[in-house]
DNA sequence: CCATACCCAATTGTATGCAATCTGTGAGAC
DNA sequence: GTCTCACAGATTGCATACAATTGGGTATGG
């Protein structure tokens, strides 16, 4: 019954804690639905010791909510959610953007390639649009990690998740999409020329303009 | 050997949590020190089990390092970490306090009631210094709802456990008390009079001023 | 017919036993 | 003398058995 013949590389903690995120991500697993231990463990072929583990890493990243003594289910966002989300973005991103291009730490070769890959990715034609997140998310984490402060870093991710579930880039305008990838080079370049407020100007338009394309499909709320 | 008498109440995990957490902090765990799930489990008086789980949660909340296979430590910080967190701090305390100032969510009398006790406590001859810390934590934490953003909550408060293993108020000097009581007065106000502006630069000011405290006493490094 | 108390099934929480992995030590070869 | 390899001890990771708690269904009394 391990339907999951994934990667069987890592322990069985982390296969668990993978492919629920990865269920809850992609929308297999809805929001509100019960996560039984016992049933867990056993679609994945492990015991409740690790889907125990993974859970609590799951709620810790707020994916989850786990109820004492009655278990754990499927967090359900909504449009309050979104805005709580994007809100803190275009507080964190900026900032962070602006500290990278002051730092100068970024790795500029490496996020421009990332710009170019995202590239090539929109040009096929069904575009892939898992790969642009992945790509995606890279470089917003590596223009982070430039601004050094690790701590940064890590709060954002834990907060970057949960608008996947809305398959974020699915919801993009052709000229929505363009804007975007031309955002990436932009901040590169600003990157490049050590322009804190460029940076930061960029950043602040790139996340901002993900919050609208988002808001416009999923019932509009008025921004923070 | 159960020498920890305090609270029965609640389960075995989260008197471990809460048992593990306060040693780490009041400095009785100092940092880099191995926690050895098996002493710790017998410190205490329960199994591997659920102080497994504790360990995890602390590791989620950065007061402890887990590598894999090998097992847990304290994790020790330095003056980096404290400028990287009084560095986020000062984005986004700020900024909360401004939403707080405009959404008109906050409780001022019992922000009010906050301050005041601070001030008494801060009155008796040898200051009790925890019980200041404590109220002053709530006071933080109540500003940061107040500007309904959850998340925002969620994200300060995974980030300004670690500054307490230094002992923060002890290192304040009695000017910098005074004026760290004042700021809390003057932000009821502003959040009174709903003015954003004044909401935000007050609690910059306020966070920025407990920046330079500590950082006075513990080997000064520049500002972000 | 409704309220209440009790009992039972399901599920989580905890303890313990066993397997896997890592570190340090010491013997042996070069 | 030093480097290598193998083994032993310790520790984490996982599985399973048991205890505790919750919620619902049912019977009972008003």
């Amino acid at each position: 019954m391990t339907q999951d013949a994934g990667s069987d590389t890592g322990k069985a903690a982390e296969i668990a804690y993978a492919t629920i995120r990865r269920q809850i991500l992609s929308g297999e697993r809805s929001g509100g639905e019960w996560l039984r231990e016992g049933d867990v463990a056993a679609a994945i072929g492990v015991s409740r010791t690790p889907v125990r583990e993974a859970l609590r890493r799951l709620a810790a990243e707020g994916l989850v909510r786990h109820e004492p003594n009655r278990g754990v289910q499927v967090e359900d966002w909504g449009a309050g959610d979104l805005d709580e989300i994007f809100s803190l973005r275009s507080q964190l991103e900026p900032w962070g953007c602006g500290l990278a291009a002051a730092s100068g730490l970024a790795d500029l070769d490496a996020l421009g390639g990332l710009a170019h890959r995202m590239d090539e990715e929109a040009r096929r034609d069904p575009p892939d649009l898992d790969a642009i997140t992945e790509l995606n998310n890279e470089f917003h984490r590596r223009v982070l990690e430039a601004s050094g402060n690790g701590r940064l870093v890590g709060l954002v991710s834990s907060v970057v998740a949960v608008p996947l579930v809305w398959r974020t880039f699915s919801h993009y305008s052709p000229e929505a999409m363009r804007r975007s990838l031309a955002h990436h080079h932009e901040i590169v370049q600003a990157l490049a020329a050590g322009d804190a407020e460029w940076a930061e100007s960029v950043m602040r338009s790139h996340v901002r303009a993900a919050w609208a394309s988002l808001r416009d499909e999923h019932r509009g709320s008025p921004p923070a």
